[in-house]
DNA sequence: CAGTGTGAATTTCTTCACAGCG
DNA sequence: CGCTGTGAAGAAATTCACACTG
């Protein structure tokens, strides 16, 4: 359709999206763009704008009719298929991505942990596989698995990045400190918690309260 | 001293900080503009300017001293100091965080995990205590207590945001779906992964590769 | 008449380009 | 001479404000 969607809009969609979840299961059907986006932690202006780039519309004198919105959203997160995911790394934070159950319900089931501890491979963990990094390459063809997530110590991180770029991840989330490299085809993410901690730091430290959200794109291409 | 400093260059300062410590662990005592935005993955021009407005000044000619810039991002972030944190709810993931190390090392000490459940109440997990949800002004009070990190189901999270701010805590780390209503004197940032993974979704799906970073404000106040 | 959709104004952020300093 | 610091240009994002429509 629209071919730029900014990246700012991209960022709010998930909350747009889990405001009209909530919303519809409060049963409200019609929903406007002042409440919205008041649920969102957003501005109504800006939420128009976003939908109306999706080509999303509402009804004026109405409002947007919530199935709609968590329909089209939905398709445009790409959420009406679910992407198996991989977990490299199944130390203390992969082993609790794992256990924590909360991916599959939102489309991302996890099909395995991969390691290179002898001990954990072969074992399983909450029903997820443990398996060795040569794995990999069937795991990619037939489970169709797209987006690796990595949890790995930080000084492997780039490693594993490499691995599963080599094998055909098309998207990587990075929960380690270092910042990856990867090719342009390939998505890529960081979530790193001291960073948070550090910016929370500021704002505690300057007296400004930024009710703030979630990771949006941080600056461009690398070169 | 500088009365603003933009959110964009707060939510840089972190990757600016990690870099120039890589480097200087690397025996290198004074980086360009050009170097060290590579490797924090900026643009030059907006390394300076964002130094800049933070009264960090470098050499023309020469460029920036390392240990000058570490000292100065880090003051600046408010890491001259220990911060220690409270983590709310001792499920898979408060576990993950205290186990995981790196805070501490990175100046956020755990000292503490709360929770509810009286199977966990009174032991330990990596040397950190388990203690029941009235022990928190306690801890506020005898430890200097002002971040918390809230990991407990969506479902209680506002429940546990609440208790937090009343007995004082300035900042709190949310890594749960639920977005939380804090008075304007509170910092809060929240870090949803199944927000991240649908962000990634979207830029796979339509083909964009955007090398991106962690947690920047997604917008400003909720009113 | 309530509330969308959007031109236009505004603000914020980024990048260019270069004067000027060490 | 190389690189910072910054005015000025440019791009992007936000917000205002209102015409218009169901």
């Amino acid at each position: 359709m629209d071919p730029a969607v900014s990246d700012a809009t991209v960022g709010r969609l998930p909350a747009y999206l889990r405001a009209a979840i909530d919303l519809g299961t409060q049963g409200v059907t019609s929903v406007s763009s002042d409440r919205l986006a008041e649920e969102a932690g957003a501005h109504p202006a800006t939420l128009r704008r976003d939908l109306a780039s999706l080509d999303i519309t509402g009804t004026r004198g109405v409002g947007y009719d919530i199935k709609y919105l968590v329909s089209q959203i939905s398709l445009v997160l790409g959420l009406n298929q679910q992407w198996p995911v991989v977990i490299v790394g199944a130390g203390n934070l992969g082993k609790a991505l794992a256990n924590y159950g909360g991916f599959a319900e939102r489309g991302f089931p996890v099909a395995a942990m991969i390691d290179v501890s002898p001990e954990l491979v072969g074992s399983t963990i909450s029903g997820i596989p443990v398996v060795p990094t040569d794995e990999l390459p069937r795991l990619v063809e037939e489970e169709d698995i797209l987006v690796g997530i990595i949890t790995t110590p930080a000084d492997v991180a780039q490693e594993a990045a490499d691995m599963l770029v080599e094998h055909g991840i098309r998207s990587i989330l990075n929960f380690t400190t270092e910042l990856l490299d990867v090719p342009p085809t390939v998505t890529c993410r960081s979530v790193d918690i001291a960073t948070e901690l550090q910016i929370l730091s500021f704002y505690r430290q300057r007296g400004r309260a930024a009710q703030t959200g979630t990771g949006v794109p941080l600056g461009s291409e690398h070169g």
